[in-house]
DNA sequence: CCAAAAGTGTTATCATTACACCCATGC
DNA sequence: GCATGGGTGTAATGATAACACTTTTGG
């Protein structure tokens, strides 16, 4: 076996960091953790672990998702490789990180409260160990170029939303306002959305239509892409 | 120190491959070498590399790709992080991938016979080792994204070019043809091309203007971003 | 009856596409 | 003088952006 040839190159510890993003209605937020081990523990620090050798490192950063939230099978997608010589001081690691999209009711509060975890706006990061706030800061960048080519904002919201939740998503990711009346012709010309008859009541006395959106057309759309900002 | 803390979690071989680009008038091109080690010895490979102990990864990505091209100060992005269990049969290995753009007629010709290297067309690649077809495929996607929003196109260019060499290059990266008369008014419009008054005389009786490109207002786009196709 | 959010159309501007002829020159 | 690629403009269409009033209903 030719396993022999790669006896004399170096090895590397392997860490998978997920930076884990939100909605709560008001503002985009990222899941965060204390840190548990030295060094620099009890910082902020992103969610993460080491990856193992029998397993894929996209495996790995789905076990340590499941581990924090107890969340499977959801939007998740590799970011970068943060390789730089110094960037933790324990050791030479290099970090695989992914982002992930949650609807932040359905993850488990428990687990979520084992790890110390805690939601943060965007706006109001913390400091964060290591370089997880450049982590952080690209991940933004790129779930805004994502959700711009892909229908994937609604991995973030609950499955029935009304139109301004909507709305007020898109408008946490890209920091900025848009019109109700071309948001909402655009969004609907997409053809994924499906009116229910059903009305959310809290937030008006009119009271505002709940969508959800049709998996089929998601689908389609998500792998051949849109212009949607 | 933590270091100690570090010990119980598994080591992986990382390497580091690289897609590179290159474009000689007719076709978009990568650049591939015989593998020169075990397993799979001789079959067609991206160029490659394991990373050093004492180098960040992107200057693995660096060595990797002055080694083979002799070329410094090119246009090199991270791509993907690779990481199968079974990507490398003779090994553990995570490979990092990069892409470059490179001037075809600016790299060493010793350098690349000695690895036994050569350009194919990338509608025309041999059969590779392990999972680099994919590899090769996801940086042609990545180019394509990018360049649709970023003129960095130009680095695939000699210095001075003809607009129906820029235009080629473009209908190359999207495999499709663009309108002349359309192509020339968008490109001239981002205002980052300045025209020379030398011609190029060969490919036409008439011959055709060359083109520079303006560094800092090129700068300034590849920052900002543009909606170029 | 009124406050508060929901819902809905039109116009102007801009960007994109489609399309065809004259120009300059070397042979 | 003719064959070859170089260079250029306009009109139609579609996309985006700007903008304000009426509807519903709980209190």
């Amino acid at each position: 076996m030719g396993r022999i040839e790669y006896k004399q190159y170096d090895r590397f510890l392997l860490a998978v960091d997920c930076i884990i993003f939100g909605f709560d209605g008001t503002g985009l937020k990222a899941l965060l953790i204390k840190r548990g081990l030295e060094p620099e523990i009890g910082k902020w620090s992103l969610m993460g672990g080491f990856a193992k050798k029998e397993e894929s490192v996209d495996d790995a950063a789905a076990r340590i998702l499941l581990n924090l939230t107890g969340l499977d099978k959801i939007y998740m997608e590799q970011l970068h490789c943060f390789g730089d010589v110094g960037r933790d001081p324990g050791g030479r690691v290099v970090s695989i990180t992914y982002f992930a999209l949650i609807k932040i009711d359905e993850s488990d509060g428990h687990k979520l409260e084992s790890h110390n975890a805690k939601w943060f706006d965007l706006r109001k990061l913390p400091s964060l160990v290591f370089d997880h706030k450049q982590m952080v800061k690209l991940a933004k960048e790129r779930l805004q170029q994502k959700v711009s080519n892909h229908p994937i904002g609604f991995e973030l919201l609950p499955n029935k939303f009304t139109l301004q939740q909507l709305q007020a998503l898109y408008e946490a990711i890209f920091e900025t306002s848009f019109d109700k009346r071309n948001f909402t012709r655009k969004i609907l010309s997409l053809g994924i959305l499906q009116r229910l008859e059903e009305k959310e009541k809290e937030s008006s006395k009119k009271g505002a239509f709940y969508y959800v959106f049709d998996k089929k057309k998601y689908k389609q759309l998500e792998s051949e892409g849109i212009k949607l900002i």
